[in-house]
DNA sequence: CGAAAAAGTTAGGCAATCCAAACTACTCGG
DNA sequence: CCGAGTAGTTTGGATTGCCTAACTTTTTCG
């Protein structure tokens, strides 16, 4: 298994390869890959067993692919919340190097890390982070931008996206905040949100709304 | 830089390319690639300025290419002692995950992690560890092999070998540790020492006792 | 010294992975 | 329901880095 297999494997996973199909042209554009080098390498990932591949209609995973997957998250998410948790980097920043260090980690360094950071259940920006056997719980696919004014909401999850991550660490919002929805304005104007105890306004912009995931 | 080029110029460093010529045939041995290919990769190293070729002379690093090999060896030897120190790892398994992780580290998370640590001076087996710069002092190459007999000498550094470094753990033996030389055993027998305040003989095997080096 | 051995270099190939371009298969609007 | 546009696949070519085998240079030793 290679590096750039892996990436492959879990692009798949990130775009619901799990139980949808993906499309050739959305791997392409996440990778930033050619499509003509994205079929080629499927199929070689198909020939292992690792993704369903039917032409022109879409590639997921097997159960093995899916596994295989949901480690490397696992990895890349402990890696994560080390680097905010011990070296105090902000949550914006940890991604790109937990991208890169999540290839070269054993199983045995994986576990040695669980253990040293006493098995967070939730990496930085909130992502849930798999068990090693590969399981992993289902995760709210709500918006925060589908809240009703007057609600009040927990902050489950951010998208993992070093823009987005740098503007919620200035709004100085995170996972698992409680927030109350006071309004949102109109023509995809701000969502309007108060942290819990806090009478003060915080705008949330249209867009970051509909990246923050809530329970 | 790839991750092979950058193990080229580490064991060029290692071999002692600051400061001597090193041969093809040490670095082919060293990494296990065939000479044919060593020729290859040295003339491209060549070509970036990071080491001098002199056909059929030998190999040695440019100040450039010294610089560069310090700081993954900077890297490396970090890894190692977070691996130890915080991972609980024993010092024998340490090298090659830290072998794979170096290449994968940004400045910016050497850094981090050598503040995290308490900026340590030494890696578990000894090994000085370089400054942010490239700079590293020079270390003592007098072997415990040839300390006189009822002389009391300090154990600065092992050799990162897992084989040797397995026995010494077993030992019980540590860097930094002063010991006793009690006597040499004929015929490339061992070494027979005794720990500071101990008087329990310890034989150390005369391969192992050329493999660690004492102040 | 001079030839065999050792060390080093060169040449031809292979595998992985990328790209661009050509070709094929869907799909949607008129 | 057909043709244009989009998506997907195939093909041919580049690059990197490895190998083996052949060739060249240097060293060693009788």
């Amino acid at each position: 298994m290679t590096p750039m297999k892996e990436d492959y494997l879990k692009i798949i996973f990130e775009l619901g390869g799990s139980h949808k199909k993906v499309s050739n042209k959305e791997i392409s554009l996440g990778l930033g890959i050619a499509a003509g080098s994205v079929t080629e390498m499927i199929s070689k990932l198909a020939d292992e067993g690792l993704v369903v591949h039917e032409p022109y209609a879409g590639i997921s995973l097997t159960a093995k692919g899916q596994k295989y997957a949901a480690e490397l998250v696992r990895k890349h998410r402990l890696w994560e919340t080390f680097l905010v948790d011990k070296l105090n980097y902000n949550f914006a920043d940890v991604h790109s190097e937990a991208e890169i260090l999540e290839h070269q980690t054993s199983d045995r360094l994986a576990t040695a890390l669980d253990d040293y950071l006493q098995h967070p259940k939730h990496c930085p920006h909130g992502g849930v982070i798999p068990s090693a056997n590969g399981k992993f719980p289902d995760v709210s696919h709500r918006l925060l931008a589908d809240a009703e004014d007057g609600e009040e909401v927990e902050l489950e999850r951010f998208l993992d996206n070093h823009e987005l991550l740098t503007y919620l660490e200035e709004l100085q919002l995170r996972p698992s905040e409680t927030v109350k929805v006071i309004r949102h304005e109109p023509f995809e104007g701000p969502i309007v949100i108060e942290k819990d105890g806090s009478d003060k306004k915080i705008n949330v912009s249209y867009k970051a709304a509909h990246n923050i995931f809530i329970k």
